[in-house]
DNA sequence: ATTTTTTATTGTAATATTGCAATATCACGT
DNA sequence: ACGTGATATTGCAATATTACAATAAAAAAT
């Protein structure tokens, strides 16, 4: 196989799968933490910073694009990335919900 | 390539990633509620109320099993997994920092 | 118009993941 | 000892992911 069956998990296990997925590379962890600490943060700042080539560092910011947590401006030559704050709160929520569930279960 | 460069990044990075990549598969979303919901929970008890074949659960559970997040007890023929409280704490304090830390960046 | 800069896309290779059938293992009951 | 039940392991096929070189595209500068 190789595809993962999500059509027999609910809307929720997947979304909980699908952010903790996104954020489950320490490539991606990495952009995200970069794109939050610096304004007016490009591409280019990020292959620098990180050290893996362009299209690697595109392709991460495609996955985390997908998800709906990166907003993008177009200034000259260059598009800057920000944090989708509503989205990051989102993702927060839908995680931490799932922790606190979690433990709260264990402790019955 | 395939294989992710972890030498590149911090611990703190990898950490995060390790993680979030564990829970990162709507089964193994699944498996952990249904363990934490569910005392003396084995693997016949899983592979039935998820529907995935035995051997897929068994591996989900052992790449959860890897991080540490499980217990394992022996009661007769059976293995009854439960979770590791401390390990989920950790866990969730690691993943939580992540988004506090991101969000505290962007409001600045 | 040409060059430069920036980013996305395409193509490709290597590796990892997902899923299952078949089998092995190990403990219990007979 | 033998069969049964529970779980892990092995082997395999299909798909996904990771990474990068080469290329395309689009905007700005010369």
């Amino acid at each position: 196989m190789g595809f993962t069956k999500k059509h027999i998990f609910d809307k929720q296990q997947n979304d909980i799968a699908t952010f903790t997925k996104m954020i489950g590379h320490p490539a991606r962890v990495s952009i995200i933490q970069y794109i939050s600490q610096n304004k007016d943060c490009n591409c280019n700042a990020l292959v620098k910073a990180i050290g893996l080539a362009q299209p690697t560092i595109s392709q991460h910011l495609g996955e985390i694009r997908k998800t709906g947590l990166l907003n993008q401006t177009v200034k000259g030559k260059s598009l800057f990335y920000s944090i989708n704050q509503d989205k990051l709160n989102e993702c927060r929520r839908v995680v931490n919900d799932f922790f606190v569930k979690t433990q709260v279960n264990c402790s019955k």
